[in-house]
DNA sequence: CGCCCTGTTGACAAAGGTCAACTAGCGTGG
DNA sequence: CCACGCTAGTTGACCTTTGTCAACAGGGCG
């Protein structure tokens, strides 16, 4: 029950292989998972069919990024016969409270930054050269300015591996790279690297 | 300002390198990032040592596994010169305001989702008969039943490599499979092989 | 000015991905 | 109820990628 002991959750069961939305839908559920298990995957890189991110059991919440996202970013199906509780954006939102409240302030930060740690970091996706390519597009912009050492800890690879990566890219001309700076010069050849190696 | 108007958290600067906890720690405060870098990183499973999972930038909080968790999952170090509030738990639990409260509950469900997450799915760490043990002895209970495919997916692997990892667990005796079933034989001869290959 | 640390480059080894052939369950339809 | 065919999973051979180890170079700081 939220505010004011309105529930917006409406209950309902589904069957294996159900799909309650599609990565980059826009938002306009979230789920509650009361029983079963959810499986919610990603698009690769390169468009080769999805990867298996994470699952969620009963307790878990579905969608939940509608918070701080205008779209899923994930595909999210039902794995086997579940029970889930469902309530459109809005009512989750008048169901959580005012904004101003701290537990949401928490929430909403805690979303951001499942939603912001995904992306690249994920888990090994594409070849070293790719990953490197997609992290230069999506969030460099907050991160570039760290140790080298570190940005290939974050990209799941060595620090060699970083530096021939960046030293190919270079080599293509889409970037240009000392040891102490980064500049890309070439956006569009980024995006083809990142679907296309 | 949380229930009654009261703020629990102290502003205080950090400066590069500062240590806020270390993986493993008992859980005693949580932050919230106002301005710089936090830089949250994890053991590896072969010690030797660690590897930056994420970073924390302004608005972010650090910590807030504190909700769900006994121990602190990362380390947390500042990575330059950084602005912080601090509270303790308590305090700030009581700040967010009644366990009941809708948006606390997503909260903690988000949270909580976050932690068990991160494990082993990180990203690449160890072998893949490493990365298949730590699986095993750890999270295993509720994706057994998942296809094999899945589980390749959650750890980050091709099909193949994972049935070859199970086909060697099962040479050395630590586990029994068959393309239908899987059971653990021997948890503590896995537990040697998560650590030491 | 010199040292130290971070990052780069090269040569090599090994882990895992890829492709292909094969097998075991399982469901479906005769 | 059995046989067939389909799909998931396994195994083998090969090859690419990335990790590893070592040597080296550039920058920053004392």
């Amino acid at each position: 029950m939220g505010a004011g002991g309105f529930c917006p959750f409406v209950t309902q069961s589904y069957r294996a292989g159900d799909e309650l939305y599609v990565e980059g839908d826009p938002v306009h559920h979230v789920w509650f998972v009361k029983q079963g298990t959810v499986v919610l995957s990603r698009r690769r890189s390169d468009e080769r069919g999805d990867r298996v991110r994470t699952v969620r059991f009963a307790g878990g919440f579905i969608g939940i990024e509608a918070l701080v996202s205008p779209v899923y970013i994930d595909t999210a199906r039902v794995a086997s016969g579940a029970v889930l509780c469902q309530a459109p954006i809005q009512g989750f939102e008048q169901w959580l409270g005012p904004k101003e409240m701290p537990a949401r302030t928490a929430l909403e930060a805690s979303v951001q930054a499942m939603v912001a740690d995904l992306p690249p970091r994920a888990a090994a996706d594409g070849s070293a050269e790719q990953r490197v390519a997609e992290w230069l597009t999506h969030e460099s912009q907050n991160t570039l300015q760290l140790p080298r050492r570190v940005i290939a800890d974050l990209l799941g690879m060595r620090p060699e591996t970083l530096s021939r990566a960046l030293a190919s890219l270079a080599a293509r001309g889409a970037i240009a790279v000392t040891r102490t700076d980064l500049r890309i010069m070439d956006e569009q050849q980024l995006e083809t690297i990142v679907r296309t190696g």
